[in-house]
RNA sequence: GGCGCCGUCGCCAAGUGGUAAGGCAGAGGUCUGCAAAAUCUCUAUCGGCGGUUCGAGUCCGCCCGGCGCCUCCA
């Protein structure tokens, strides 16, 4: 089966058939850089990490390209708020952004341009919009004409005539329909702003998505993604002007993540139920967010909560346990000795499910529900039950592990992961680990002695301090409850 | 008011019309000095009511409950 995409356009699976063979080109709409990243946004970048890594994996080549949007009323208000420059604001919160992110083990795009770099393109655009009389100029601003595009509402599904019966319509004056968005916003004194053959002024948001897409990918390009959050009018407005511009249609796939929630109520500003990534990760490690996300279907809505991001811990220490115990059990083997072996990784059992189910408009619930069938099988291997060959086991290892980096897990060692999860829940806690070591030492030697009682205590002493014991052929290994 | 989505085991979560994946929690067994880890076994008829069909969680209608977009928002 190949690779099925929803496309919002259609509103149905479709199989994905990129415009140039073996070659992808995808916009992913980022951040306004003003505050710090929260979960939402982590969904969306995990979202379309995912994507890129398959695609990859499936052997395209990627272009790549999410914008920072660097201007903004938002960006604005708080250069003003923080009594700081407007791109100071940037600076710093797009610091942010890559240190959030990077620990997610969120690759790098091809490009990542920023619309204030970008002012001349869209002026090019909003130029040609204007020549074509889709555009107007009104008192300094100049606004795009949504009568002259006949099929706007395509992509959400709205028509023209519901949207002017709603209540929530700006009411604008120097606008010719209350619909029409701006393009162009003239400054007023004292904010940033470019010059233009209307004034100075900076754009709207909507234009810096289509002009920076058409720069890098071309009129018309395969994938355009973001949150359900921009279907409309941020997306819907980008066809208008694109499409306005060119004549073409921009997007052939447009792909959009569900909203992160919390109690059933959709993490975001204005409600101010949200969690910032940073203060996630006080408690959670990165990469358990990461697992997190994608143990439901991305079109979904996930909420988000203590309870669940716990069980997701849980799940990714067993994933690292095995991996470590997999790992370990076939070390004595040279990969590159074996014959064909990356042939026989390619039609493993569980690399041919996992590539159907990420087929299926990459359905990484489904995938993780194979691995955790797998790591049953290597456990078992493992502990030296069944009739695995040494290489068969070195096979199953290797794609079960491959199928976790494509969800972009497995990038820490799993002795790395094991220590900043400690150091993560003993934040709060603040054990002496030169005390546990203490303790397990008392035991070890109690038990040599077969004092039971004395081992026992020793072990509940741990227990009541949060310490979990394991006793192993390699000696006794502890963690964190 | 317009458009749209969702309701599956205690919790999370998949599910192309043919008799319900996976995870967490729980119960029991193996292993262990005892544990832990691992492993094995067990636990749902899919919000309600009708309809279409040989057959529906999966299609249609109505109802109940929840949510989203229509303003900035991932």
């Amino acid at each position: 089966m190949s690779l099925q995409i929803f496309n919002t356009l259609t509103r149905k699976k479709e199989e994905f058939v990129p415009l140039k063979e073996k070659q992808i080109g995808m916009y992913v709409c980022g951040v306004t850089v003003y505050d710090y990243c929260h979960v939402g946004h982590a969904r969306a970048a995990i979202v379309f990490d995912t994507f890129y890594r398959y695609f990859q994996y499936l052997g395209y080549d990627v272009n790549f390209v999410r914008n920072f949007t660097d201007i903004d009323d938002k960006i604005i208000n708080r250069a003003n708020e923080e009594g700081i420059d407007w791109q100071e604001v940037n600076r710093k919160y797009i610091a942010a952004f890559y240190e959030d992110m990077g620990q997610l083990n969120i690759a790098s795009p091809t490009e990542e341009p920023k619309a204030t770099d970008h002012i001349p393109e869209m002026l090019d655009m909003i130029q040609s919009l204007v020549d074509q009389d889709k555009a107007y100029e009104s008192q300094g601003d100049v606004f795009y004409s949504i009568k002259s595009f006949k099929d706007y509402g395509c992509l959400s599904g709205k028509n023209i005539d519901d949207l002017q019966s709603g209540a929530r319509v700006e009411v604008n004056e120097t606008k010719r329909d209350p619909m029409d968005f701006a393009l162009w916003k003239k400054s007023k004194p004292g904010e940033p702003s470019w010059d233009s053959p209307w004034g100075p002024g900076r754009p709207g948001w909507h234009i810096e998505c289509s002009a920076m897409s058409k720069k890098y990918l071309g009129d018309t390009f395969d994938i355009h993604g973001g949150g359900k959050d921009l279907v409309f009018p941020h997306h819907e407005n980008e066809i208008a002007q694109s499409c306005g511009c060119t004549g073409k249609q921009p997007v052939r796939y447009w792909v959009h993540n569900g909203f992160v929630n919390i109690d059933k109520e959709k993490m975001s500003k204005s409600l101010g139920n949200f969690f910032t990534m940073r203060e996630v990760y006080k408690k959670y490690h990165p990469e358990v967010l990461r697992l997190f996300l994608i143990s439901s279907h991305y079109r979904s809505p996930i909420d988000f909560s203590e309870k669940n991001l716990e069980d997701a811990t849980k799940v990714l220490s067993r994933f690292y346990e095995g991996l470590a115990g997999a790992r370990e059990k076939t070390k004595s083997l040279d990969l590159t000795t074996l014959s064909d072996f990356s042939e026989k990784v390619a039609r493993h059992p569980l690399t041919k499910k996992f590539e159907a189910a990420m087929n299926d408009d990459l359905n990484t619930a489904v995938a993780m529900a194979h691995m955790n069938e797998e790591l049953r099988n290597l456990n078992t291997a493992v502990s030296g039950k069944g009739e695995p060959s040494l290489e068969e086991l070195a096979i199953a290892t290797t794609a079960w592990e491959a199928a976790g980096q494509i969800l972009g897990l497995f990038f820490l060692t799993p002795e790395e992961f094991e220590k900043e999860l400690f150091e993560i829940k003993n934040t709060d806690k603040n054990l002496d680990v030169g005390k546990i070591e203490e303790l397990i030492a008392g035991r070890k030697s109690a038990r040599q002695s077969k004092n039971w009682a004395e081992a026992d205590r020793c072990r509940d002493e741990l227990t009541a301090m949060g310490v979990l014991i394991e006793d192993t052929p390699n000696g006794t290994e502890w963690k964190l409850k």
